[in-house]
DNA sequence: AATCTCAGCTTACAACTGTACGCTAATTTA
DNA sequence: TAAATTAGCGTACAGTTGTAAGCTGAGATT
């Protein structure tokens, strides 16, 4: 193997290691480097050969997550477009995902809210992203004007993902029940939306 | 002053002192027993003379802040029947009580999806109760059933809270701002469950 | 073949953590 | 007044942290 791909294959290894730690007691800011080290198989210092602190790992890792996102909403448009109502296509699509990806999701909720400024802001945008995204997609669908278009996607959002946050805490039947009250959720919204007048 | 009254107030002192660490950057799990005594003016060992541990203190801040979100219900209601929308003089209520309180709803917000389970369900158990009160409140104002009335509570308040989220970043002109998109998309959900059928 | 580069290692250190132990001084109780 | 209680303190210790310094050995370059 070069050098130039066990350096990759090292790197990935740190990724992965970290993910791996990031379950439901561990945010980014309290897992340390030396965890992380460890976990990976390497020194704690050989870490500074791939990054340059542990804060450079994290936005890493608030990437690769921001990007599983928006893997998500293509795959939620693709099964749309081979039937079945978009709302329930979409919450479905959605639990699916933070069942498969339960540390991916929680990284993005968790630094959502978290204490590094840092992070906080590149969740945002990563959220934003996708609200751009689906006010495109509603505007397409609903022929509504941008505004209210917007609107519409940041409150379907919003609420999404929260359910999200107590589904992460639910077992499989629970789950099943919270997704099931945000759909009509989201119905409200889009039912409200499309008679709301300014 | 008499020994008991002396440990009330230093008691507060801690509680007060930890709320003050729990900035932007601090979360429950990240402040230190030592860093709370050190700014509550006692010594490290002393605090065991008033918690049992970190956790004690974290758990009593969080009932401390519930309070305070349910003193917020309470007052929003007031002003309502002072004359004035609902909806609006609530999203205003709230927006005043997060500009005047931030830490506290920080808090609550932080631990929401924060490392410790027994904080989330501390939090979560609270906002439970903060829907619950506004279930009835719509109930009552819309004569609606339970089951609608609870779901658009839910989705109201999950709304509400994740606006604050961005609000708590934001500067004055913006919080004004994400006050009125939420106002129009509590409209949404007004509007949507009033048409709703199952 | 000789040289250079560099991923990963070992060792080391100062700073911080939670908390065990025992003391003091002042209030409370008897 | 004498005895008991207890809030708060100082000292101490083992464990953790980030990271500086310098070495090694193997792949890359010439």
């Amino acid at each position: 193997m070069s050098r130039q791909e066990q350096k990759l294959k090292t790197r990935q290894n740190i990724i992965n290691a970290a993910f791996t730690l990031l379950d439901e007691n561990r945010s980014l800011s309290a897992v340390s480097l030396r965890e992380v080290s460890r976990a990976a198989g390497i020194a704690p210092t050989s870490f500074y050969r791939h990054f340059k602190d542990i804060d450079e790992l994290g936005l890493t890792l608030v990437d690769e997550a921001g990007l599983a996102l928006r893997q998500l909403m293509r795959q939620a448009r693709r099964r749309i477009a081979t039937g079945g109502g978009v709302i329930d296509t979409s919450v479905d699509t959605f639990m699916e995902f933070i069942t498969a990806n339960t540390n991916v999701f929680r990284l993005l909720l968790r630094e959502h809210t978290g204490t590094s400024a840092a992070y906080r802001t590149a969740v945002l945008r990563e959220i934003q992203h996708f609200i751009e995204e689906l006010t495109d997609y509603i505007i397409e669908r609903q022929s509504v004007d941008h505004q209210l278009a917007s609107l519409q996607a940041e409150a379907m959002v919003r609420l999404v993902f929260s359910a999200g946050a107590e589904a992460l805490e639910a077992d499989v039947p629970l789950r099943k029940a919270i997704g099931s009250r945000v759909k009509s959720q989201l119905r409200f919204v889009q039912l409200g939306a499309s008679i709301y007048k300014g």
